[in-house]
DNA sequence: AGGACGATTAACT
DNA sequence: GTTAATCGTCCTG
């Protein structure tokens, strides 16, 4: 019996209560019959036009249109000239909010991960650009529904991570975003 | 039309 | 610790 997937209703929530629920869960994705996969570690939420570090500040555009749309939906973006960066939509549609993915442990599919990136198992998906490039991520599922039968690119169901286990911090890189957005502890990752 | 900069990474010194 | 890579997006004029 396969593993139930995240639907929905589960992205359709607070985009902190996601955020931090996404934790230990499951990214799959199919990619040429392959199944590559990992559980998620670190997770960062971005909620809305009033925080100055999330894209939707500047309203709805052709590039952040994805945020104001359906939760569950795959918010895939292009950064730096050269990194795709993953995220899931989230809270009801029209409210431009989502959560990056920023690291996976890889479980599943590592050959093909490697042969994707020739590195160390042990940074092979430690970052949110090497976790799309490992499990061959780009602009093309941009607006993806995760939630879809048959997607090819969705969240499994796992046990929930205890809180013992949970560190709260502020984003990552968020260079001259201002206060008060520039520390909000709005990043969860796994202890240890 | 031009420029600054970015939710990053890897390779330097 | 510093910096190049590399280009889409947004802001200014």
């Amino acid at each position: 019996m396969p593993a139930r997937r995240l639907a929905h209703d589960f992205f359709n929530r607070p985009t902190l209560t996601v955020a931090r629920e996404l934790l230990g869960q499951r990214l799959v994705r199919l990619w040429r019959g392959q199944r590559l996969a990992g559980y998620i570690t670190e997770t960062e939420a971005y909620i809305g036009h009033d925080d100055l570090a999330c894209h939707a500040r500047a309203g709805r555009t052709p590039r952040t249109a994805v945020m104001f749309g359906r939760p569950g939906l795959a918010y895939v973006y292009f950064t730096y000239g050269i990194h795709w960066l993953l995220n899931c939509v989230t809270e009801t549609e029209d409210f431009p909010a989502a959560v990056l993915i920023r690291a996976i442990r890889p479980e599943e599919g590592l050959p093909v991960m490697r042969r994707h990136r020739q590195r160390a198992d042990s940074v092979l998906t430690d970052g949110p650009a090497k976790l799309t490039q490992a499990l061959a991520i780009d602009g093309k599922l941009n607006g993806y529904d995760l939630c879809a039968r048959g997607a090819e690119l969705f969240i499994e169901a796992a046990p929930p991570t205890p809180e013992a286990q949970v560190i709260c911090a502020p984003r990552v890189g968020l260079g001259r975003t201002p206060e008060p957005w520039l520390s909000q502890p709005w990043n969860f990752k796994w202890k240890s």
